[in-house]
DNA sequence: GACATTTTGTACCGTTCAGTCCAGAATAAG
DNA sequence: CTTATTCTGGACTGAACGGTACAAAATGTC
């Protein structure tokens, strides 16, 4: 009965995903997403019901990816290195946080990508999020925030691996998230590399003393 | 010749601030700034220019009270201790940022404000510019980007002076920004004041004895 | 008071926004 | 082919946006 969706739901979607993530809420348009997404607003509304909805679900998508990235380095390496390993490729170019069908945003051509370090420069679609939105849209905010928190719990859960006091390890993932929410913030800015890598490397110097 | 104006541009100008730091430039109408300023639209834009102009004035306005908040205490303490101090103060009241003017906003009441614990609630102006603004409006993100970099060159000023050693300063003064920029975007999130004293006591601490 | 000048309230402009609607195209079933 | 069902492009809506225009009001000067 009826015929096929024309298009991949689940490509558009991680195509308004990227554009989110960018942009952020409100600068992004729904004619904007129609333009990348490369579909009709009919469709547009049939299948995501509308932009708010949308958004939603591609923080939510952002938060499990997010996860899903560290557990598979906490799966390959022993826990302090798998938290360093998590932050190093915040600044590099992960291909596995999302399945890379979107390329481009209409307005600008962007020549982020061109060099290469294109989703690191984005930073933290949680993290842009909770601040965007903060009182302004506090239902967004407050639903990154908590995949923040959940983050923060399974940073916690490695550090008791490791060996860790229960109390500093509680106290170290705070740490560790303040951390990564800098970094978040840093990535956004014109920040090389190597200024990005420096603090991280220093961060685990000094918390490996300190665990030992 | 002509009449003084009847209100303060000074005043309302702050009361522009508050609104811009607390919801982003784009959340923020020009209505919305009317209706706080308590001013006509013609006062606005003869006082003004326009809303983005308006944003940039407070935009530098903020860095520069940021700025001398922090070598007020610079004057006062140690150097380390000033530093830890500026930290520790950025979610408690700070009632030397803001000339305290402003105090309402329309939309929303806040309870935040009955709290006590308002500005701190707000994060940094500079760091949530950077987030909202990047691939939005790059000239906004690059300039308060540039601020920070100022504040950051700060630190590095006070280790040195604080005997570190020149490559160890620029190292830890980057790392302060981040953990600077972390405690922004914690403070935009529902974390308890507790919850965000522990991480950065526990950074000085490592800090300490690394310098040492 | 009379005049010139500046400031103000408000109507208005064109544009953009998110979301709805519907005629018609595309498919599946018989 | 015919018919039923589903999907889609694009016109449309009402509201909100940033910014302008202008007449009326408020002031300083004489």
């Amino acid at each position: 009965m009826g015929r096929v969706l024309s298009f991949s739901r689940v490509i558009v979607r991680d195509q308004a995903l990227v554009m989110f993530w960018r942009r952020g809420f409100q600068a992004t348009s729904v004619a904007d997403l129609l333009e990348t997404m490369g579909i009709g607003r009919s469709s547009f509304y049939a299948a995501f019901g509308d932009k708010r909805s949308l958004f939603i679900e591609c923080l939510d998508l952002f938060a499990q990816r997010t996860q899903a990235s560290f557990l598979q380095a906490r799966a390959e390496l022993p826990p302090i290195e798998a938290l360093e390993r998590f932050f190093e490729r915040q600044f590099r170019v992960s291909r596995r946080l999302t399945t890379c069908h979107a390329s481009r945003v209409p307005g600008r051509s962007g020549p982020s990508d061109a060099l290469g370090l294109s989703r690191a420069a984005w930073g933290c679609m949680l993290v842009n999020t909770i601040l965007e939105m903060a009182d302004v849209d506090d239902e967004l905010s407050v639903r990154a925030s908590h995949h923040l928190d959940t983050i923060e719990s399974i940073f916690e859960r490695c550090l008791l691996e490791a060996h860790c006091a229960p109390a500093r390890a509680r106290e170290f993932a705070a740490l560790l998230m303040l951390i990564n929410e800098g970094v978040r913030v840093a990535c956004r800015r014109r920040v090389s590399s190597e200024d990005q890598l420096g603090p991280i490397r220093t961060t685990f110097e000094l918390l490996r003393r300190a665990i030992v």
